[in-house]
DNA sequence: CATGAATGAGTATTCATTCAT
DNA sequence: AATGAATGAATACTCATTCAT
């Protein structure tokens, strides 16, 4: 799998030859004002011709871009993995895992808070309304998370860091989880009042997001520690 | 819990008086297909005028018992809700705590498998596009399994099962994080894919639930014991 | 008219027996709240079903009592023409022609005053959207007022005091057309704004109605004297 | 009149640019099936998709020429006021007032008669029921009409024809009021029996057009002479 | 290549009327 | 006689996509 990346699965295209000619500035703004509208809207809630209008793309242009609305989502649902992609290239699987599972929770605040949108259009991809569009993506949008728990667990426990006889792949999915959804609650509504709930905040109270992150590498850590 | 419920916090309702007359069997008929659409198709993905014919019920009858669309799948994710505030009650939060958490995992797996559509709903519900719709909740979906945990942990602490000083909101937290997308893998395509990805089963393999179980429950009991 | 009202067209009734076996504090309400339905919203705008919840009648009675929703209204426009003979009996048409103009013109402006509605009703009925229904009154609602000028007019030509040749029926339809639409002052929006206007009166003007009077009458006193 | 035409009070404008793009005979027929539905129904009578269809226009290219309903009535009675604008800028209102009224008179039954259906569609604009509707015109359709009286009558008093003392907004009112109902009479079914029953023709009588036209003028003049 | 006018099936919702109770 | 649940055609309007210019 270590190499397998470059390999076989590059990351599909959604969009046609025409797409790459336009100058960048203006590819900017029409993914910017697409993944907007889809974050706010949900897939199908959102309207191409007004999402058009507003990117100042005419509607011909926009379809000589993409083929469908479908290949537009899916490009702007591609944009999130790519930035995951080089959050994750970031990170030395190597390092002591704690320190890289704290890194990975810091990481995917920050990311959340500078890209709620590519959260917010993930999540409605995960839809099960949706299902014939994430099933057009090749393979699942966590394919890259996996492989790097895989790497930094398998490294941590060779270390003798971490406890021998873990099961990876569940240690893995559970960190995934607390991760993935502490990563929702900065950037959608619902998921910021469960984590407040969860954390007894009521309308006013603030967040200490760091102690929240603490704590959560510090579950982590006891839970794998060898 | 047993009273606390009865109390404050009624489920609000999303059904005028003409629905309460309804024969329960033509009842019971349309809100297993409103469940089943919305499920399949998202809110918006659904078209009432369908669902009101796949349910054997005219368009107008749909409208005396519900006052528009949003009603209707308001009031169906809210059966989720009384289903889960059932389960939560057979529960008994005095006994060992990782008991309770590995009923709570169990529990979880089969209301999924039971109803897997009440979790795609919900996670249609979730989605930033429909918080109009979500806040019309009172208070989040969530407020119930939220106070069950405060309960169960905090009494576990006192018994010296559970290790002082732990931060019981980010525990629970984390602990409904791992809870929560377990449960979404039974019914979600997209979420099914995740967990096998991170369990490295390929197309064919077959999961063995019964060790996930055991592993969250394990990852779980490490994490929290004193 | 002492005769003739009575012999051939006796107001056609477009109810049913069961509606004047309704006790007659129902029934007001009820003729009362769909008077004020049609003159807010017109035939069309106005829900049937609305009308008979706001007059707390059952659908089921409202159609044992009217054939249809055209009956209903019908009857409601019926109502003006008896409020307006009621006015007419009181009027002398024996007396000076001016005074029987000067009185006819007060108790326009009073009538509408106290039934904005009943003018309103007319209105809409008067509209050609609205023809198979106005062509089910037994001939105009005008009859009675037609008649009352022609005896009028005649006997004051007879006593000298209006001019001999007079085309009395083009004299009737001027006074009335005057007439006509200074009620409707009274009640309709529109025509109150072109009243003003005519009238040079801005957003807030007062509306000196004795003014106005007087001057219509005088105006039709000039047109007519011998 | 020649420029105050052009100046201040331009018409508002109920299309989009789409329209102003049509070709000119397509637009004719959209209108003029447009005016002919709306004369026919009502604006609550007439239905978007027939009129869309009869017009030969698809609903998503009439939704492109007007933003709503509303809209698309709105400048259908629009096109009355300037067809009347183009009437009244015909006339010289410093010629002898009572041929000016005369003038107006026979120009009123001859637009009338030439457009009986923008008369059709103002009366039921006129109505309460579409008061928003009205509402939306800027100031009132009559406008124009009354600054034209305004000015022939303040002329004529000028000049010694009509008498001193002269309440102009009133007689102007009386003047309208008699001119606006008899034109109705060439459009409306309900005003021309009204006509026929105040002049007392029967069902096959000849209605002498030309001696009613003499004798309003004659009771106008006969009202208003020095 | 770009434009944006045009299409028309599809949307949620209303409402006059019927009829079983 | 009274009720009000049920019906379903009809409504105004939207929107992904096509294609002539």
């Amino acid at each position: 799998m270590s190499t397998s990346n470059d390999s076989g699965d590059a990351a599909p295209r959604f969009h046609t030859d025409t797409f790459e000619k336009m100058g960048p500035a203006r590819r900017e703004a029409l993914l910017s004002v697409a993944l907007g509208e889809f974050a706010a809207n949900g897939f199908n809630g959102t309207s191409i011709n007004a999402l058009a209008r507003k990117a100042g793309v005419s509607i011909g242009a926009l379809y000589s871009y993409f083929p469908s609305k479908e290949d537009l989502f899916l490009t702007v649902v591609g944009m999130g993995r790519s930035l995951l992609a080089e959050a994750l290239a970031d990170l030395d699987p190597g390092e002591p895992f704690m320190d890289v599972y704290a890194s990975l929770v810091r990481k995917a605040r920050d990311y959340a808070r500078a890209n709620p949108e590519l959260n917010l259009v993930y999540l409605d991809a995960t839809t099960q309304g949706l299902r014939h569009l994430s099933s057009r993506l090749s393979g699942s949008l966590e394919t890259l998370t996996v492989d790097f728990y895989y790497r930094a667990i398998a490294a941590a426990v060779e270390r003798g860091e971490l406890r021998r006889g873990l099961d990876v792949g569940a240690a893995a999915f559970c960190l995934d989880n607390i991760l993935l959804l502490f990563q929702f609650s900065f950037a959608s509504d619902y998921f910021r009042d469960r984590l407040r709930l969860f954390l007894g905040l009521g309308e006013g109270g603030a967040l200490d997001e760091e102690a929240v992150m603490a704590a959560i590498v510090d579950f982590a850590r006891r839970a794998l520690r060898a």
